[in-house]
DNA sequence: GACGGTTCAAGCGT
DNA sequence: CACGCTTGAACCGT
């Protein structure tokens, strides 16, 4: 438990497993029948531009040097043709700028006059919009770089960041929801409705400054399910294209400065080797993503060139394959954090057309790559026993009570209480819940719930779940299909009744004693588990504190529910639906000897699981299941935190519960 | 089911 | 302002 820590805990995940060498592939080329289409040469300007170019020509004619040129055929290529190519490309680029009347600037510190440093209370980062004002649609022209962020305001960023996303998940799954019943309709693009809903609101993240480096609010590690997710916090402002850049038009000396690149294997020449990635420039591809044309180094390629020259980093996201996400084309972006380009060359690519290639280099210091956490929790799940077998205390701590196995590792001392307790999957409440709650009633649905259902009605008229079970809206309480409904058990209204889906681990943290991670990645809106204990009425309660045992009190439990689902910012004039109000929770969970993987979540104020209350196996709404859900979407092997609703000076005696 | 092709996208730079 | 470009995503057919 660390309430210092803004962006959760970063978890150590296990240190070790190598990152896979992602080698080209080296197929042989046919050196005979190579052709290669040059650009037209003829009409080469003449005249020497002098421009001291600090062009590296070592690593084109290194470049060269590699066995791409041939002896025999019609396809000869020689170095100096090549070194021509680059040095042409390289000068149109340069020329078009000259046309422009921008002054080209060989200064390498011109650095400091293009990037204007900005501090954190500059920034306009904090300052939404009304609901309703279309503000700020384009992009801005400044190149700024965020510099002497404090822990306050990183906390700040941070939370503008988890409710935006919010925000766009939210009206992300509710245009899906809406476009359920039609079959014959092609189906609405979620992803970009929800970005431009957000876009005409004026939501999106850092549009007023292009930052150059980290994003504040954003971590390494964070995954996105869709490109448009990057749009609207800014991580990335192309929507398809892979490298994004301020235009030389805009910038304050005429050249274009890359900002971020995406890395997901579109390109053949691409290698990437975690720290080191050699980067293919953009262009030359037809609609099938072949390589048919030479690039040229223009647009994002020159940006890039230009970046390299400057030194100034680039944030680099990778688009990585992810078995399982339910809704998406089974790949997730993660930000892995800053690279310098280091080098920049032109080759001939695999297709034998001339291609642009950038080395980047991941800058020292930085938090463990996210993409590397995905691979050792994919290499996890395949074999629970891979990484450090002798510290997996147990793999299933609930003895098969869950419906998938909950493990057990300690890498740091010898401690294994967890396994000292009784597991218990569903909290008990006392024998008269169920009694005194009058007939538990249910719904008369056969084959589905639909919209005339009982229990629909009873949630206001909403089914509280997407078709994929993820929580569309908070409220006091949601009322799932029950024991006494005719519906189904695969009925789209029983969701957390049915208990974990994620594989989840209990693991010693030297910063918050025990925690709980996935090796899942865990989508926003999806329920993880209950918060089970022995449920105990107040005369109970204050009877058991008297002899010093281990109590939650669930009413004490921030009210993030309020969040989720909430559309003020979308809708005009939106109010929150008028929820029938629940009496104030009365009860606490006794967790001394009976216990499940929740009571070893962490406390944060900025959480990323939060509480919902819900009734299925009966009506009496003084005593609902505490239900646990994912605030945003939670990367493999990052520490869940929950807020308590404790003030920081009480954390102490929470963190004697938990351990 | 895994693919590859097709279609419809959206923002941005020019 | 319209157009062209782009390492998307859903859908359809094989």
């Amino acid at each position: 438990m660390n309430p210092h820590n803004p962006n959760q805990t970063f978890p150590s995940a296990p240190p070790g497993i190598p990152f896979p060498m992602l080698t080209p592939k080296q197929e042989p080329r046919d050196e005979t029948i190579q052709e290669i289409q040059y650009p037209n040469l003829e009409n080469l300007p003449n005249q020497n531009l002098n421009l001291n170019l600090s062009l590296n020509l070592d690593f084109v004619s290194q470049a060269l040097e590699q066995p791409t040129t041939t002896t025999a055929g019609a396809g000869t290529v020689d170095a100096a043709r090549m070194a021509e190519i680059f040095r042409r490309s390289f000068t149109e680029g340069l020329q078009r700028q000259i046309q422009n009347n921008d002054a080209v600037d060989e200064n390498p510190n011109a650095n400091a006059r293009a990037i204007v440093p900005v501090s954190a209370s500059e920034s306009n980062y904090n300052n939404a919009p009304p609901a309703g004002e279309v503000v700020n649609v384009r992009k801005h022209k400044e190149l700024v770089r965020m510099t002497d962020v404090g822990l306050p305001d990183q906390r700040q960023f941070r939370d503008v960041v988890r409710r935006t996303r919010m925000v766009y998940d939210s009206v992300r799954v509710l245009a899906m929801a809406e476009e359920e019943g039609n079959f014959n309709v092609r189906r609405v693009r979620s992803d970009l409705k929800a970005s431009a809903t957000m876009r005409s609101r004026g939501l999106w993240l850092n549009r007023d400054k292009r930052i150059v480096g980290a994003i504040p609010g954003i971590c390494i590690g964070d995954v996105f399910l869709y490109r448009m997710e990057l749009c609207v916090v800014g991580l990335h402002g192309q929507p398809q294209a892979g490298i994004d850049y301020l235009p030389g038009s805009m910038s304050s000396n005429g050249e274009p400065i890359a900002t971020s690149v995406i890395v997901s294997g579109g390109y053949e020449d691409d290698v990437d080797e975690g720290d080191v990635i050699i980067y293919s420039g953009h262009g030359g591809q037809d609609k099938n993503s072949r390589q048919v044309f030479h690039q040229k180094l223009e647009g994002g390629n020159l940006a890039m060139e230009r970046s390299m020259h400057y030194g100034i980093e680039v944030r680099v996201i990778r688009g990585v394959r992810y078995e399982g996400t339910s809704s998406t084309s089974g790949k997730v972006y993660v930000y892995d954090g800053l690279y310098r380009i280091i080098e920049c060359w032109f080759d001939v690519g695999k297709s034998g057309f001339g291609v642009f290639k950038f080395k980047l280099w991941r800058i020292d210091g930085q938090a463990k790559m996210g993409s590397l956490i995905l691979k050792e929790a994919f290499l996890l799940r395949r074999d629970p026993l891979c990484y450090k077998p002798m510290c997996v205390i147990s793999l299933d701590i609930s003895k098969g009570m869950e419906r998938v196995g909950i493990r057990l590792f300690n890498d740091i001392d010898r401690c294994n209480d967890p396994m000292c307790f009784e597991y218990l999957p569903r909290a008990t409440f006392p024998h008269f819940v169920f009694h005194e709650s009058g007939n538990a009633t249910g719904c008369q649905c056969e084959g589905f719930c639909g919209e005339g259902c009982f229990c629909f009605i009873k949630n206001g008229n909403d089914f509280p779940y997407s078709q994929s079970g993820l929580l569309l809206k908070g409220k006091p309480v949601i009322f799932e299909c029950g024991p006494s409904c005719s519906c189904p058990p695969h009925c789209r209204n029983r969701v957390t009744q049915k208990g974990l889906k994620h594989r989840l681990e209990v693991f010693r943290s030297r910063e918050t004693g025990w925690g709980v991670r996935s090796l899942d990645l865990i989508q926003a809106g999806a329920f993880i588990c209950e918060y089970t204990g022995v449920v105990l009425t107040r005369e109970q309660s204050e009877i058991m504190t008297m002899s010093g045992d281990s109590l939650i009190y669930p009413n004490r439990f921030s009210n993030r529910w309020t969040e989720w689902g909430n559309l003020s910012l979308i809708q005009d004039g939106y109010v929150p639906p008028s929820y029938p109000s629940i009496p104030p929770l009365d009860f606490s969970l006794d967790v001394s000897r009976m216990r499940n993987v929740a009571c070893y979540i962490s406390h944060s104020s900025t959480p990323n699981v939060m509480v919902q209350f819900v009734l299925y196996d009966h009506n009496n709404l003084m005593f609902p299941h505490i239900m646990l859900f994912a605030m945003e979407n939670i990367p493999p092997l990052r520490e869940f935190s929950l807020d308590y609703g404790v003030a920081d000076d009480e954390l102490t005696g929470k963190l004697v519960i938990c351990n």
